[in-house]
DNA sequence: CATATCCATCGACAAACGTCGATGGATTCC
DNA sequence: GGAATCCATCGACGTTTGTCGATGGATATG
C-alpha cells in the first residue's frame, strides 16, 4: 500500500515537527484504554453496558470462570477508572456503569460494543 | 448515585445470568484497547491521525524525548495491532495509519482524538 | 570505499499486571 | 447466637510491559 504525500528533499540529520498532542489528554485517555485493554474487564464493561439492571460480583464469577478475588480486582480497576459505580444491597453489592460517564467515554463504548 | 432497577427478592446462593458477550470480540477489541493503552503509543497514534503526511521514527524520537529503540518498539506494537503501515524511502521509513482501518477502529479514533 | 544516518532487533532489568488461595468483615437466615 | 453467603483485601506467583544501551543492516553522501 503506497504512501502519498511523502515529504520531498528531506535533509539528513534534521527532524520534522509533529502535530501537537496534549500530554494530559494522552495520560487520561490512555488510562481509559488500559482499563478496557483486558478481555475480562472489557467483557464486564460490555455486560454492564448491555444489562438492563445492575450486576453483582458473584454473577460475573459464575459467568466468566474466574475466581472471586480476580473478578473483584478487575471490578476495582473499572471503578478506579471512573467507569463503574456500586451500591450495597443486603449481602450483595450491585455494579453498573456510572450515570455521569463523560460523553466521550459513552460514545467510545457505544462504538465499541456490538 | 442510587441504582434503579434492582432485582427484587434475590435468592442466596443463586446467581443471575449475564448479557451474552462474544469472547472473540472481547479478545480482539481488548487487543486494540491495549495498543492504545499507553500514553506514548496513544500520542503516536494521535499524531499520525492528525498529520497530513506520514512520519518517521526519528521525528517521534525527537519530539517525545524517548530513545529510538523505545519508539521503534511502540511503533511495532501499533503495527502489530493493525493500526499502522510503513514504507521505506531511502534512509527513512515513513509510518501512517493504515488506509484500510476497520470502520469501528476509525470511529473510535475519531471519538477519542480531540 | 569510508563515513554518517536511520532504524530494527537483541538482551537486560525493574515495574506493573493477571491470577489465585486464604482470611476476615458485613449481612442475612434459622 | 450460630451458620451461611457475598465480597474486599492481602500476600504470593509467574508473565507481560516499558525502557534502555549495544549491535548490525540498509542506504545515502563524499
Amino acid at each position: 500500500m503506497a504512501l502519498k504525500e511523502l515529504p520531498m528533499a528531506r535533509q539528513r540529520g534534521v527532524c520534522c515537527g509533529l502535530p501537537a498532542v496534549d500530554s494530559t489528554w494522552a495520560e487520561g485517555t490512555a488510562e481509559l484504554m488500559k482499563a478496557l485493554g483486558d478481555p475480562t474487564r472489557l467483557t464486564m464493561a460490555a455486560s454492564l453496558w448491555k444489562a438492563e439492571g445492575p450486576i453483582c460480583i458473584c454473577d460475573f464469577t459464575a459467568g466468566l470462570g474466574l475466581s472471586q478475588p480476580t473478578i473483584s480486582h478487575h471490578m476495582a480497576k473499572l471503578k478506579e477508572a471512573g467507569l463503574v459505580e456500586s451500591e450495597r444491597r443486603g449481602i450483595w453489592i450491585y455494579y453498573r456503569l456510572r450515570g455521569d460517564l463523560a460523553p466521550t467515554t459513552k460514545k467510545v463504548l457505544a462504538q465499541l460494543i456490538v
